[in-house]
DNA sequence: CTCTGTTTAGCTAATA
DNA sequence: TATTAGCTAAACAGAG
């Protein structure tokens, strides 16, 4: 072992006061041995597949975190062009099921697992497969709206992984970070007729898809918004080392070990002008929340442009989606604008692969309705129409979908998260 | 007071 | 091997 501090949820199942250890629920697709990992069960041979690191297991013999968290299926791993329907995490169809009725007792999904006449092993407690990113941006992406305030996305992730359901402190302090950390996720502030605790948060238009590439734990590369890193950098230059105080008032000196976790490009002065310049505001006044505003301000240049898109070139296509801000984004607005935005920051897949074959693709967890988003994207990206790159089975599971959206997860009336 | 949001710091693991 | 992405902890401030 290389450390003992290696995420260390799995090894504190015993904090969980509210679940019984080992409630089932993930089932076991056997098919998973087809994706090249190798793997005839997720407990014990997806370790084989990566986990030469020395992650593989925790003291406790359970699968450590790893279990979902090391290289499960990199993409080189687990792409496959004929990929059986999602396994395990994937199949959150039958672990909605569990949950949905109230009856998660383990015998109940005993029973269900059995009368499926499919094996099916379980692990309820074990940490999904997909990083704090990914489970907000399915969040989001899930929700009618396409934003969630911050207890919504608890509740999401929590309603999906029971996993998430202990430790909650923890997890939640990540997923603050996450939020606040990644350009790719953007506050939007509340209106006046929506009063409340936070704000929501959407995903910036020119995130692109962001795991539809097949990186469902790790991102190619991380997203970042060019304006608010220009910010950044502009905060950072020389020229505002007088005055580094960030917007909550907390000094922010620059700390070495900072620089070299968030290198960057050094942005001079000249170009902090230039910024200013072409958003007409004043260089003391560029901070982030004025590009939320101006994100926000663009929703109606967006609808006004909408009916002019299709005479558009490429490039000048490119230019409106991405200043465009999500809320004013229909999905075929969305689709247009993976369609543009893809490629500037994820590498190409090889060809036959489609995003959504991915084992682990986020395709798989999200209803219907979000995905008819992302088939678009994917007819116009591959230059061909599939009439569904996703299995029927996945399709017709009865606990994605409407059923979702009928769930008290997005009635405002329904309370926030019980922590 | 609690929740939300921001930031720093240190670490592991994946990737170029 | 260096760099980068992601996770966790923690401190802090502001809003409700």
């Amino acid at each position: 072992m290389l450390s003992q501090k290696l995420y260390p949820e799995t090894s504190t199942m015993s904090t969980s006061s509210n679940m019984s250890p080992m409630t089932p629920s993930y089932s076991l697709n056997p098919c998973m041995s087809q994706i090249g990992c190798q793997v005839p069960n997720f407990g014990s041979s997806m370790l084989n597949s990566g986990m030469t690191n020395g992650m593989g297991m925790n003291g406790n013999g359970m699968a450590s975190s790893g279990m979902g968290y090391s290289n499960i299926g990199s993409p080189t791993q687990c792409m496959s062009s004929s990929m059986p329907p999602m396994s395990s995490y994937g199949s959150v169809g039958s672990l909605r099921n569990d949950l949905g009725g109230g009856d998660t007792s383990p015998n109940s999904a005993l029973q269900r697992a059995r009368a499926d006449k499919t094996y099916r092993r379980s692990y309820t407690h074990a940490k999904p497969p997909y990083s704090y990113i990914s489970l907000i941006t399915m969040a989001i992406q899930n929700s009618p709206h396409k934003m969630l305030t911050l207890s919504e996305i608890y509740q999401f992730i929590m309603d999906l992984f029971p996993f998430y359901r202990q430790n909650q402190q923890r997890w939640q302090n990540s997923i603050r970070h996450s939020l606040s950390f990644n350009d790719c996720f953007v506050k939007v502030p509340r209106t006046p007729d929506k009063p409340g605790k936070g704000s929501f948060w959407s995903l910036h238009p020119d995130s692109g898809n962001m795991f539809e590439n097949g990186c469902y734990l790790r991102r190619q590369k991380r997203f970042k918004d060019e304006k608010k890193e220009m910010i950044r950098q502009s905060h950072k230059s020389p020229s505002h080392s007088i005055d580094n105080s960030n917007s909550s008032g907390k000094k922010t000196p620059l700390h070495q070990g900072e620089e070299a976790h968030h290198k960057t490009h050094h942005l001079d002065k000249t170009n902090e002008n230039n910024l200013s310049s072409m958003l007409g505001i004043h260089p003391s006044k560029l901070d982030v929340d004025n590009m939320n505003l101006l994100h926000a301000n663009d929703l109606n240049n967006m609808h006004t442009q909408h009916h002019h898109q299709q005479n558009m070139s490429h490039e000048e296509l490119s230019a409106v989606m991405n200043r465009c801000h999500p809320l004013s984004l229909s999905s075929d607005h969305q689709a247009m604008l993976h369609h543009t935005s893809m490629g500037h920051h994820l590498k190409q897949e090889p060809a036959g692969y489609t995003p959504s074959n991915h084992p682990f693709s986020i395709t798989r967890l999200l209803p219907n309705e979000s995905k008819s988003d992302i088939k678009m994207y994917t007819d116009m990206q591959y230059g061909y129409n599939t009439l569904s790159p996703l299995p029927n089975s996945v399709h017709s599971h009865p606990s994605i979908g409407n059923d979702y959206y009928n769930s008290s997860l997005y009635h405002p009336s329904a309370g926030t998260t019980t922590l």
